[in-house]
DNA sequence: TTTAATGCAAACATTTTGCACCCTG
DNA sequence: CAGGGTGCAAAATGTTTGCATTAAA
């Protein structure tokens, strides 16, 4: 695998800010803000090949596309996903962690990764909407 | 909201094995199969409506499409899926289920849903790749 | 220099939509 | 019979691919 001057866009684009989540749009109209041209084809296919790496963690969100973030070994988190604003905030529960291992031993699975996106209204939206703070 | 026929057949479809986990394409031909034939588009609006009613539960487990599950109220399962052959397996664990609303309600958020993916190698395709059991 | 990577445009897959017509309530 | 539902075909969206060209190693 050639390290090519796509390549290294893409991928420091992914690690320059992971809580962004971002798409393949997002990152083709940041690197073209910034003045670098990378075709979404070239985007996608590095993509692909980041996450066949285990570099980059592909994720559904709720949307008809993927959000990309960096694989940090080892760790999982989930996605809490305000309906309201769309925000996206991570969070990793170490005992949560547990429990899902545990299921995927008892039913014989040998696990590879999981994926857990949580939805709800954050504290903020919840107040715009008259809601009692619980 | 009409009850109309073919909203009728989509929602027997749905119903008639929760566990498949069809996809608009499936139904679409399951039902041409038993000699229904019902649009994709009409298929698709009902699906969408059936989910804004509460109805029916759009999930994602790992492809491009939707799958589709009636929604049993109350309960919240995950997902199990075999990156081997594919099949799909649903499990509750109660405690995880806590274990994710604490999640929410340590966030501030008021928790709607959620959808847990795991993936990994079930049994079957762990021998057949001549994995120690383990 | 060889081999893989790129850009472009076309192809794909999935889902949505405009519109004329039809059926249910 | 009125208003929503339907089918069809076209559009929208997100992603992949074929192919000629370019650039890394």
């Amino acid at each position: 695998m050639k390290f090519t001057r796509p390549r290294q866009l893409v991928w420091q684009e992914i690690r320059r800010n992971p809580e962004a989540h971002q798409n393949a749009a997002d990152i083709y109209l940041n690197l073209k803000k910034k003045g670098y041209k990378v075709s979404l084809a070239t985007i996608y296919r590095t993509l692909n090949a980041l996450v066949r790496t285990g570099l980059v963690r592909a994720e559904g969100l709720g949307e008809k596309h993927s959000h990309f973030e960096p694989e940090e070994p080892g760790e999982m988190h989930g996605h809490l996903i305000c309906l309201g604003c769309g925000r996206v905030k991570e969070f990793d529960e170490p005992r949560l962690r547990k429990e899902i291992e545990a299921v995927g031993r008892r039913s014989g699975f040998r696990l590879e990764k999981f994926s857990l996106q949580v939805f709800g209204f954050c504290e903020n939206c919840r107040r715009s909407r008259q809601e009692p703070t619980q």
